[in-house]
This record gives C-alpha cells, structure tokens and sequence, in this order.
DNA sequence: CGTGTTTGACCTGCGC
DNA sequence: GCGCAGGTCAAACACG
C-alpha cells in the first residue's frame, strides 16, 4: 500500500499458450507494463516463459531451464518473482504450497492438451452441470506477482465467482471467469501468506476470443509488438 | 435496473 | 471407506 499502489500489470492471454495466435493485448496506459510471455512447444508439451513485475513497475523475464529463449538477457536477475507453468493440477497444487514457500522460480512442464476441457464437461454434463473439474488436463499459466492489488489488469474481463480460505495460506483465494459468453478461461488468486504483496495468480483455460472485444476495446491493437511469440 | 460481489452450502477428488 | 480440502454454484446483497 504504498505511493505505487495502483500497479497494474497488463498480461498476454496467457491461455493462447496453446499455440493460438498472439491475440491484440489490452491498452497499456503510461505506467503499465506489458507481461509478454513467448511459448515454445516441444514433444512434451508447452513451455511458457512469463515475464514479471514489480510494484515498481519493471518487468522481470523469468526463464525456463532448458528452455531456448532468445532474449534472455532480460535481467532475469534483478528480482524475479517467480512463476510457474504448470501442468493441470499441479497448479492449484503449487499455489497452495506456493502459500508456504515459493521458490523464487519454479518452473514445470505445461501440456497443452487438446481438450482442455477435461473429456468434454459437456459430456459430462449428464451428472448435470456439476462440474469435471480436478483431473481435467486444462492449461494452466501460474505466476507470481508483486502487486497491491489482487486482479491484475490483464486486458480481459473477468467476474469473480467464489472465494476460498484455503489452508496454508493466510488469504483467502478468489476465483474468477472470464465474462465473455462462450469463454471458458478461469483464474485464481490468492496472496502470499509470509508476503502480503505477492500475488499468485493462476490462469485456466483457453480464450476464446480476443481482449480487446471484451474490456480491452480495441485500443490495444500495435500492441501486438510485444513479443509474443508461439510455435 | 443491470451488473458484479459476497457468502454459505454442496459436490468432487485425493490422500490416508 | 472416510475425512479433508478445494472448487463451483446460486441466492442475496451492494453499487453504479
């Protein structure tokens, strides 16, 4: 709650990991950073490299071992705060350990599947809406940020659905979904509990459509500069 | 009046 | 098989 505390960070659709196009990304005002997160895919599914932010506003690559990424010179080594890639599952796994002790860069191999959408909750669907979640193969895109506030401006508009003390964790997680109709996309995000300032903010999902034909109106479209990279 | 948030209950998955 | 914890839903409420 300092001086600074209106950081706002703007994200790539973090969903496009699949190997979407990079979708025009939201408008960044002055101040704002944009996270760029270039994706490479290999047999073993997709690697994500996040870049991250301070309340100071600087961004900070974080870089996947093994992972060729052109641009690494990114002084990764200022003060990165850390994010994960996860597999589906692990994620929510990791932000809840990540409440205890999060190591300043976790990585972990994403795999993309095909159906993110664990089977086809539609399918499923029989069981009435009651949810297939949990074991669904959904990309998931865990990351650490330091930010005042706990939703981070990431072009998209999202509509909070739930809040959840979790154990090990001091504050409560909060559960959001993307408000476009026919998009899916989910995100949590909970606070550090030994780091109030430190937000773990996991996206789910896949968008279905782009930012700026939903909160980021159009406005964002050169932005499509930044970096984003996929195979 | 419409939209978004809050909150409690319910359901599912996982670990023991 | 049981219990625990996480995740989602839906009604109520608040705000713009």
């Amino acid at each position: 709650m300092e001086g600074s505390s209106q950081f706002e960070t703007c994200l790539p659709s973090l969903f496009s990991l699949g190997a979407l196009p990079p979708p025009p990304l939201a408008p960044l005002p002055n101040q704002h950073k944009l996270l760029q997160m270039p994706l490479f895919q290999e047999q073993g599914g997709t690697h994500g490299v996040m870049l991250s932010s301070d309340h100071h506003g600087g961004l900070y690559p974080l870089l996947l071992p093994g992972i060729p990424f052109c641009n690494s010179s990114a002084g990764a080594g200022e003060k990165p705060t850390g994010f994960a890639v996860l597999d589906a599952g692990e994620a929510g796994t990791l932000a809840a350990k990540a409440a205890g002790e999060i190591p300043s860069t976790t990585t972990a191999t994403f795999h993309g599947s095909s159906s993110w959408w664990k089977g086809s909750a539609a399918e499923a669907g029989e069981k009435g809406r009651m949810k297939v979640r949990r074991k669904m193969r959904e990309p998931r895109f865990c990351f650490q940020t330091r930010s005042d506030v706990d939703v981070l401006d990431d072009g998209y508009k999202w509509r909070k659905y739930g809040q959840k003390v979790v154990k090990n964790s001091l504050h409560p997680r909060s559960y959001y979904r993307c408000t476009h109709s026919n998009c899916r996309v989910k995100k949590r995000v909970e606070r550090l509990s030994e780091d109030c300032r430190m937000v773990i903010t996991t996206y789910e999902g896949r968008h279905t459509h782009s930012p700026c034909s939903d909160d980021a109106d159009g406005a964002g479209d050169h932005i499509g500069s930044c970096a984003f990279t996929s195979l």
